[in-house]
DNA sequence: GCATGCCTGCACGAAATTTGCACATCCGGC
DNA sequence: GCCGGATGTGCAAATTTCGTGCAGGCATGC
């Protein structure tokens, strides 16, 4: 049975949201704070999680960024204010939707259901490397929040390089990706992208996470 | 049947590990700490080892690094904190996979059938020897947790000697190896990189780990 | 039509590597 | 101990691979 992990500070909430979701069908266990709601979260034992924003401590937003490191876990969104709800709807989080306050039981089941039904295909494969979330499909880009302004080739680029993490991608290889076989492109074009996309990820903080392995090819770093 | 070797600490997740598994059908036999594990492990008995890293005395981290040495088990990882999370996703263990406390014995078990179902192929083709780690894929080298940064000669050398351990290879395979047939380079430049290769080895602790055969050729020593 | 932004890729300087010469050493056989 | 071939070493030229500034070509939006 799919159990469901409720984050909520408020327990009155957290006892509604409990009492709709098994008579849903779903089992559930429940996380009072953000710290606690990292731990279970991270255990595995949650097929979904619903999670308030608004939190002392360690808030929603931020336990759901550091769940992203280790979990694809679909997670539901708990929102109180319309200005959270601008800074979920970004792919930023990789959240897979959100219900505001006040809620109806009836409807946040919906949700619920609607997300594990779509099952795993999380469809649009998210990728995401240390700060640096990249959503090719939505044509976005995060680092540590805030976003970054990527053209399509760069995001091309981006997105092969990423989806070979640690791996040395000879520039062949990486043309193409991007270009498609048989095509004719400078070596210096592709430098040149990489260069603007450096200089970007420089920007944004993320410095040095293009690497250059001489004679060898392209590697993805970490992006700490 | 397979079975499977519980590495941890404390008697209660060992038996709770113990449960979970025999119930998925495997066999199990445990360790209580980093020696006894170490022993174990090296029987070849164990199709899977599932060790705990925050163990008094030898930790899971130094028992994996100790049996990567003679062995390729596969090797799923208990891990506590975060920032032991961060030490295993290198390459520099070989670990499979890992699962953080607290972790439900479901997802587990799913993640063993996982590692088993996948295989040997572990994907890339991990070079070990001693202390030394070439990943030719990822362009990287370690020794001993330290990275070692070399040429693309140098790492297609050092790949060659690494796939043949303690076979003499006289240079003109070496030559052939690195720079395909009818070439024709002297061997005085493979001197160049061997000393160069040599030079970095040495530095990183693995000294004399390319031996010299007068007269015969290359061999690819212990490099403890 | 014009401004703006993106894609390409040329020319050139900067770096990182590779190569191998000239000479010192070493090894093994006699 | 001496000799010739096999190796190791310091060094610098030769080569290959990169990064950068810049400019033309295009497509898009106004």
């Amino acid at each position: 049975m799919t159990e469901i992990l409720i984050v909520d500070d408020d327990p009155a909430i957290r006892n509604v949201l409990k009492i709709a979701i098994e008579q849903a069908g779903y089992g559930t266990f429940e996380a009072a704070d953000g710290d606690a709601a990292l731990r279970l979260g991270q255990s595995g034992r949650a097929g979904l999680i619903v999670l308030d924003i608004g939190m002392p401590e360690r808030d929603g937003l931020e336990v759901c960024r550091e769940l992203r490191k280790s979990s694809d876990v679909p997670i539901l969104f708990l929102t109180a204010r319309q200005d959270e709800i601008d800074r979920i709807v970004g792919l930023e989080m990789g959240a897979d939707d959100y219900v505001s306050k006040p809620f109806s039981p009836r409807e946040l089941v919906a949700r619920i259901k609607a997300i594990l039904k779509r099952g795993q295909p999380t469809a649009d494969p998210i990728l995401r490397r240390g700060r640096l979330t990249l959503d090719p499909h939505r044509h976005l880009c995060e680092i540590g929040g805030a976003s970054v302004t990527l053209t399509a080739r760069e995001m091309e680029i981006l997105a092969k390089l990423m989806s070979h993490p640690d791996h040395v991608l000879a520039r062949p290889q990486l043309v193409d990706a991007v270009y498609g076989t048989n095509v004719n492109v400078s070596d210096r074009t592709l430098d040149s992208h990489l260069r603007n996309l450096r200089h970007k990820l420089d920007e944004a903080g993320c410095i040095d996470a293009i690497e250059t392995v001489h004679g060898v090819g392209i590697r993805m770093g970490p992006c700490a």
